[in-house]
DNA sequence: GCCAACGTTGGC
DNA sequence: GCCAACGTTGGC
């Protein structure tokens, strides 16, 4: 069994937020149009867990935990013509997009926002915090990932 | 294979 | 709304 590993995916929340999710429990993730990013979900195993990111918000920041609960298989929003998502190159027998399917685990105590992030040295190396960052699926440091967690729950937390 | 033009992402 | 940073496309 392989080690469970550690991701977080953008999503805009005009379009798709952790509130959705929560209502949906479960859903896949379509949408994705970057060859890096389709990559990273490829690489996803069930139980892999992820860090529901809101990307064009304001802020932006890390709102929510997901979960995979089902690996990557084609994102059929390619092959509708009338999707923003289809893309007329895409051949039915070899795929060019995927998906996969996520669960919701949680919506953070406390929402950790971008700013909070870049300001954390624990964080330096975390790559949602670089410059021109664009990559929407990306891996996630265990380390970080824990940490982003610490810092949603710093003022909740017991004393 | 280079690279200019263009499109998109996403913070600010 | 601006624009920097990237990714993709397509001519050569």
């Amino acid at each position: 069994m392989a080690k469970r590993r550690y991701w977080l995916m953008k999503s805009e929340p005009d379009v798709y937020s952790i509130d959705h999710l929560a209502k949906e429990k479960q859903d896949h993730w379509d949408g994705i149009r970057n060859y890096q990013a389709r990559n990273h979900m490829r690489d996803m195993a069930v139980g892999d867990m992820v860090l529901f990111y809101h990307s064009n918000a304001d802020p932006p920041g890390v709102a929510g935990v997901c979960k995979v609960c089902k690996t990557a298989y084609p994102d059929h929003t390619q092959f509708d013509k009338r999707s923003k998502y289809f893309d007329a190159k895409s051949k039915k027998d070899d795929p060019r997009w995927w998906m996969v399917d996520v669960e919701f685990v949680e919506k953070l105590p406390e929402y950790v926002p971008l700013a909070t992030l870049r300001d954390d040295p624990a964080l330096a190396e975390m790559l949602v915090i670089r410059k021109g960052m664009r990559l929407s699926v990306q891996p996630v440091d265990k380390d970080h990932f824990k940490h982003v967690l610490k810092l949603a729950r710093a003022r909740t937390r017991v004393r």
